[in-house]
DNA sequence: GTTTGTGAATAGTTTCACAGCA
DNA sequence: TGCTGTGAAACTATTCACAAAC
């Protein structure tokens, strides 16, 4: 296929594929058709199929995808080939449902740091891992992490937003209901939990 | 403006701009310029004067929109005007932390009544929400409990949606790590927290 | 027979530029 | 002057249909 720009929207459904591909592996499978993924993940066959044609031929006609190189193809293609460790600021409600979240380690991330203001926590374990002060934040840059995920109060957030930067993040995620404005070459996505589920009645109308 | 479709994208930027009206009410502010919103948000100024345009309307030229006005149109579009009851499945960490959560009640959400299969939890409190035991799950429809929210391992998943579905919920907020599927009637948003974290190394080069 | 890969057609969304109103 | 509302243009993404590969 000529080159052509890969779409934001493929690049958001990699994840999903890699998740179905995981699980089927899972299962003992060795081999997947579009049309077997599309049924478990909700994405239509021809979608998948195109989605996949963007970064070259990588199945077979007749047989399918060979899930094994599925998975190592979509890991590089979004470099998760390599670990990347997290940063989590706020070992609150929300910090420690994410730490104890099994779904990172799918994608090869590690939350290898957590920090909080509160000094009471500070010291404790969470799944595993030591809450810090947050002036350690500091040292992120030597411990080689380079995403920082955000589970503080609102007000907190674009204080621990511009402190990540500081400490030299490249991405943030950021789960507080506000947006959080950084220098364009760090990433940011918002995620407000609540704001998906305030779409749902606008489709259910009967509600 | 002559009827025209409004964009599935257009609706998921409406609770984001509720958002931002909603914080500029709390400041004092009487009216906003689509410009102003813009920069709090984080969206163009042109998106968010042609997302309204679809509902009419309900600025003013060299002034800017009211803010009561704005909050209340947005909340009826997505029918948020009326408070719209969930049920909770899954009182583990993340259920918990959703239960603490206070981004639900901005939007006019509240979770009313939380289940847990692990029978040692029934009975215990959670943010002030009492744990029911799974088979109470059919008494939602008597309570006028519409929605759903899934919040359980993902092998549990699927059993989950069903048992919801046949309580009658109408819409289902899916945080478990898995495709889930259900009637056509029945909406589902399926959030994987670390799935859009799974993205932002693909942004992030240098990495 | 089955399933991939993709150009072309269709659909959906964003951006622009500016007329018109307060 | 300042800001909204919107048609038209540009751009992006999805769907289709089918030739080619196994």
């Amino acid at each position: 296929m000529k080159y052509r720009r890969v779409p934001d929207e493929t690049i958001r459904r990699l994840p999903v594929y890699l998740r179905g591909a995981i699980y089927f592996s899972r299962q003992g499978m060795k081999s997947v058709s579009s049309e077997k993924l599309a049924g478990l993940v909700g994405v239509n066959s021809w979608q998948i199929r195109k989605d996949f044609s963007y970064f070259g031929e990588f199945g077979t006609p007749g047989v399918g995808y060979d899930i094994g190189t599925l998975i190592k193809h979509i890991q590089r293609i979004l470099r998760l080939n390599v670990v990347h460790k997290a940063a989590l600021v706020g070992a609150g409600n929300l910090g420690s449902a994410l730490l104890a979240y099994p779904g990172f380690r799918m994608y090869g991330f590690e939350i290898a740091a957590a920090f909080d203001m509160d000094k009471r926590k500070v010291g404790k374990k969470r799944a595993g891992v030591v809450i810090e002060d947050m002036a350690k934040l500091r040292t992120l840059k030597a411990r080689y992490i380079r995403l920082g995920i955000i589970a503080v109060p609102e007000e907190a957030a674009q204080d621990v937003a511009d402190q990540l930067v500081l400490a030299g993040v490249k991405g943030i995620l950021n789960f507080s209901p506000r947006y959080v404005s950084v220098p364009s070459k760090v990433k940011i996505i918002t995620i407000d939990i609540a704001m998906d589920l305030a779409c749902l009645p606008y489709y259910t109308p009967a509600g």
